[in-house]
DNA sequence: CTGAAAGCGCTTACAG
DNA sequence: CTGAAAGCGCTTACAG
């Protein structure tokens, strides 16, 4: 009757072998069977094994159900994000999802606007579920949530998002992130570097800008003109960079707050027959690769390496449920600089 | 003590209250509680409302954990995607994950490639978490695991993935899609119409250019030579656009395997002089937002409906799980042509 | 070294 | 209409 452990029952759906089938069968009892699966207790090794043996046997699967019940722990997660179709969400969810499965744990995906009724139903679904802890996640480094969260009785943290005081969170590090890239065009002889950027009142536009001063300025330099804000889209990239060009003295070097601009701004230049990178030397931040492959000539870029961002809050996290102190506040991970061919630098190879 | 039907513990943990919290407040059996919350049984209004209001007053959330576990249900799913970082699986994922979460159940994200050793360990955490069902998707639908199934005992539904036979899934209808598009550049008077796609070994890519030829010879046209297979890339679009201008007979129309090469159409023409939509119409395929609204003209382009194929997954996964029957094969779901400035027809409004 | 028993937080026959 | 009791599948004091 036992077929891979599992019974086929009058409904004709599969009844899986629980832990007393796997005791009597190995001729233990339940407790001892449990210890043996879990590596606790002392047996001897042969009573160990052949209880293992068993329990492959009968494809035995522990129920992480009772197994929650009775230790008070679901060894799950829940991930809150808005950004549904962005392209933040999903590499960091990735990364947490992958470093937590290693860990025996699984991740929630709740997705929805950070709107009060529809958050609202998505955290009674992680309480109902009894969920470990929580990373919320979102479009901006500075947005959080809508409302205070309620006090779960969980632990919580936050990536790519913005935290209350006192909590863990973890964010890309911008301001670094575009030293690098000027201290990078200028390594490569370029002096008069410019910025287009994203919209003011997001805080990465506005870190990234600094770092693009701080370090023309330590370098003894001159940011060439000001940081120009406006959308995170092609057609600013497009529309400034030309008109940049149209208007009067050019830079050698344009340091852009996302690859979209990037890619407007490349395209503005193709079209006015301005080589990229010879005339002007162009970087751009996201390494969104779809992008960043794409335009002509490729495009050198910041990546925020959002896989580790979620792997790293995932442990966080995890430190947290575990009862571990973590020291609160906000863990600014380094960026990459992905060289490719729009400086004029050889890519690493 | 009780706060906000929380105790503290003495490790400083809250302690949420339980359905025995509820039943000694309210003054009745841990039974007449649970049906009360339930709307199951029958009692006096005023005994339900009764719990109802002390439930709330406690704050109380009743443990999907242990109903879990005396239902032999999770109210659970688990999502399986090799495509992490992709622009499918999340707007999939979001589609399924909000239709359910309506619904009182949660989806856990599990990510890695589908390659044998990680599957497994994939599907064992799916096991052992008891999930009640299991949606498989993937980079393209004529892909599917790379191995089988073992027999997980649960039900599973394909969602943009290749399927076992007798197996539920759902695919976007790429041939009918195609022929809409083909349509709709005929109505606007083109005739020569290219096609230029992906690579022949991909499904989507030989059932959109057998969209596009029979739509047209049901018209009594010719296909304008034959469909340009090569990459999903911007570059291939690009380059074949070029091509196509420099030698010879010249399209009034192109229809893109996706918005990828649509976009390398576009920008070829551009820096050959040629105008879009006058001289040649573009469509594309994919409605990805990003590329779709950023070309120069924004781009006409097919929406596969990514979140609804989601939607309907989950709730056919429901059905299955309610042990309802639900008829195996593909489900072919229509998608939208977005009407945008590429062909030069007037955007609906 | 090993096991019987209690219990995690619920639902649901069963009995009144 | 209402409740006492059993039980879902585990883990873990407690006792031997």
């Amino acid at each position: 009757m036992a077929d891979r452990g599992a019974k086929l029952q009058s409904g004709g759906a599969y009844q899986r072998s629980t832990i007393r089938d796997v005791a009597a069968q190995a001729g233990v009892s339940v407790t001892t069977a449990s210890r043996a699966l879990n590596g606790t207790g002392r047996m001897s090794d042969e009573t160990r094994e052949r209880v293992q043996q068993v329990a492959s046997e009968l494809d035995y699967r522990p129920s992480s159900i009772a197994r929650g019940l009775v230790q008070q722990r679901s060894f799950t997660l829940g991930l809150l994000t808005n950004d549904p179709y962005g392209r933040f969400t999903l590499p960091v969810a990735a990364g947490l999802s992958s470093a937590m499965a290693d860990r025996g744990v699984s991740v929630f995906l709740s997705t929805g606007e950070y709107e009060p009724e529809r958050l609202s139903l998505n955290l009674r679904a992680m309480e109902e579920k009894r969920v470990d802890g929580l990373v919320i996640t979102g479009k901006r480094i500075d947005r959080g949530l809508p409302v205070d969260l309620p006090d779960l009785g969980m632990p919580v943290v936050y990536v790519y998002a913005s935290a209350p005081e006192g909590a863990v969170s973890f964010v890309p590090d911008d301001k670094n992130a575009a030293k690098a890239a000027i201290r990078h065009l200028l390594g490569l002889g370029r002096e008069k570097i410019a910025h287009i950027t994203g919209p003011h009142d997001f805080r990465s536009a506005r870190l990234r800008a600094d770092g693009w001063r701080e370090a023309l300025i330590e370098d003894g330099l001159e940011p060439f003109g000001p940081a120009i804000y406006s959308a995170w889209t092609e057609q600013h990239g497009f529309e400034t960079a030309r008109h940049m060009i149209e208007s009067g003295e050019r830079p050698d070097a344009i340091f852009c707050g996302n690859d979209q601009i990037a890619r407007g701004a490349i395209d503005a230049f193709a079209l006015m027959g301005i080589r990229v990178p010879h005339d002007i030397a162009i970087v751009g931040f996201d390494n969104w690769e779809v992008f960043a492959k794409a335009t002509r000539p490729p495009l050198t870029t910041l990546d925020m390496g959002l896989p580790s961002l979620g792997r790293n809050a995932g442990m966080a996290l995890l430190d947290l449920i575990d009862g571990k102190s973590v020291p609160p506040g906000v863990r600014e991970t380094p960026c990459e600089l992905i060289v490719r061919q729009s400086c004029g630098a050889q890519p690493e190879r």
